[in-house]
Parts: C-alpha cells; sequence; structure tokens
DNA sequence: GTCCAGGCATGCA
DNA sequence: TGCATGCATGGA
C-alpha cells in the first residue's frame, strides 16, 4: 500500500479490488451514510471520518498519518492481499460469477462490541430498519465526535439503559437481550478481549452464552468484529444459496469462508 | 392489508 | 436431536 499525507488528508493509490460503496452498504456495517456521489461518512472506534474513492485512489478526509495507521489502515484491511484471496474463491464458479458482478466487497475490521450490540438487534430485521435503530442509539447514549456525528456508545455508556428505553426506541423483544449483552461485558462474565484469542469453536460458544446470541450472531460477531475469515454467518439469504452447494462448501473457501460468504450475500440478496 | 427481514428461545416429541 | 411457534416492528 502507498500513501501520501499532505493538507491533512491521506491519499492512497493503487488500491486493488475495493469498491468503497459496496463494501460499506452491503450490510455489514450499519454507520456510514453517502454524503456525495463518491464520498461518504461515518465514525468508527470513536473517530469521525469523511472518504472518497475515485478508481483505484482513496482519499481520507480531515486525518492524520498516526490516525490513518492506527484506525483505518486496519478498518479497510488496505494490507491484505485481497487479489490472491479473491483469485483463489473464483476457483469456484458461483464465486467467480458474484466477483465479477460486485467486485471489490471487503471485509471491516469493526470494533467488537458494537458488531455484537448491532448483530443481536439484526435478528428478523431489514438492513434499513438495522441502520435506523444504531444511529438512534449513538445518537442518544453515544459521545458526539463532529457534526451530527456520534461514537458507538460503550457498555459503559449503556449501563442504565433499561428495558424500557430500549423498547422505547424500537428494540421490540431484543430489549432484554440487549440488556444482557451490556450486563455481561460490564461483568466480565463476557470478555471479548478473551475471546478474541480462543479458537472458532470455542469462541463461538462463549458468544452464545449471551441471550439472544445464537450461532449466526456469533458468527457476524466472529466474521465482522474479530476479523475472524473463517467464520460463516448463515442467515435466510445464505440459507437459499446453500442450495446450490448440496456437496458442502468448495475447498476453495478455506480460511475465507466468510469473504465468500459476504459476495453470496450480495448475490443472493440480488438474484433471488 | 400482507409479507418479510443478516434469528433466537422455548416447548414438545 | 429436530421441528414448530411466538416474538415487535417498520419497510416494501
Amino acid at each position: 500500500m502507498e500513501f501520501r499525507a499532505e493538507n491533512g488528508q491521506i491519499t492512497v493509490t493503487g488500491v486493488a479490488c475495493f469498491n468503497l460503496a459496496l463494501t460499506l452498504d452491503c450490510g455489514q456495517a450499519f454507520r456510514w451514510e453517502q454524503c456525495g456521489a463518491k464520498t461518504w461518512r461515518g465514525v468508527a472506534f470513536g473517530t469521525p471520518l469523511t472518504i472518497c474513492q475515485n478508481g483505484d485512489t482513496l482519499i481520507f478526509y480531515d486525518t492524520t498519518e498516526g490516525v490513518f495507521r492506527d484506525i483505518w489502515a486496519p478498518y479497510f484491511m488496505l494490507d491484505t492481499d485481497y487479489p490472491a484471496i479473491l483469485a483463489r474463491l473464483s476457483q469456484d464458479p458461483l464465486l467467480a460469477q458474484a466477483i465479477e458482478q460486485w467486485p471489490g466487497i471487503r471485509i471491516l475490521a469493526q470494533e467488537p462490541w458494537e458488531t455484537l450490540f448491532t448483530f443481536i438487534f439484526s435478528s428478523t430485521n431489514h438492513i434499513k430498519r438495522i441502520r435506523g435503530f444504531v444511529n438512534r442509539i449513538a445518537a442518544r447514549y453515544g459521545r458526539q465526535v463532529g457534526e451530527g456525528l456520534f461514537a458507538f456508545p460503550s457498555p459503559e455508556d449503556l449501563k442504565d439503559v433499561s428495558r424500557a428505553d430500549y423498547r422505547q426506541m424500537g428494540a421490540g423483544y431484543r430489549d432484554a437481550f440487549l440488556q444482557d449483552a451490556v450486563a455481561r461485558v460490564l461483568s466480565g462474565k463476557t470478555d471479548l478481549e478473551a475471546i478474541k484469542k480462543l479458537p472458532l469453536e470455542e469462541a463461538r460458544a462463549q458468544l452464545m452464552q449471551i441471550s439472544g446470541v445464537g450461532k449466526k450472531v456469533a458468527e457476524c460477531t466472529l466474521l465482522f468484529g474479530f476479523q475472524r475469515m473463517e467464520a460463516f454467518p448463515v442467515d435466510r439469504w445464505i440459507e437459499r444459496i446453500l442450495r446450490s452447494y448440496p456437496e458442502g462448501l468448495p475447498a476453495c473457501f478455506q480460511g475465507y469462508e466468510g469473504l465468500a460468504q459476504q459476495y453470496l450475500f450480495q448475490y443472493a440478496r440480488m438474484n433471488l
């Protein structure tokens, strides 16, 4: 990855296999808004960002080299060799088709807590509604970090939020789930830092101790929040597309099932 | 009005 | 272990 810093912005050139709009809007993250033809605005790790893509060039506005190195390069996985990974996934004909149709979807390295919380809310919800709820939560309980921009609230920030509060904000029956997640993390019963280091099976089992977290939400948390590329969330859409794989997942997915899953998710939502 | 959504917990066989 | 059902809500 090559980049240069000037005038308070970072310009990264020669970025291969990257589609900013698809990556920010494919249903893995819910806090990015399009604010121009090629420009998006959002917050991650308590840090606001405006970002623009022009071909294979990315421009990060109002940031510094330090913040770029510490937060945004890892968040967008700019050092990951996507061309090599996608070439391998393309050995599968259906995935090759999905990649050709929607090239440049990347996995975002999101915060574990935010990922866990938002995917607990995601069950039997549309992506649009998830976005609305998550942004309401951030605006009400998160620290303001810019004009109309809020950090996602920490478990500490949410410690006094009642079930009635969650209901009032539209959580529906998931109110108790969200409260349980906050309580477990605050009490240390769920240790997200420790889970990060566990083997996949154990990490999943730990997450599933939280009420409202089943296998699918756990896999989403592992994939999007812990960068476990071998995690494979199965929702209603993936369930449908799995009929195309009666023998199970192809060997070429090995180690990157989660990235393959994100392409299949896009393919299924747009084509089925 | 009807159907559905990045599911899960629970009860029952 | 596997299947059926209820769950809140708003977008399409």
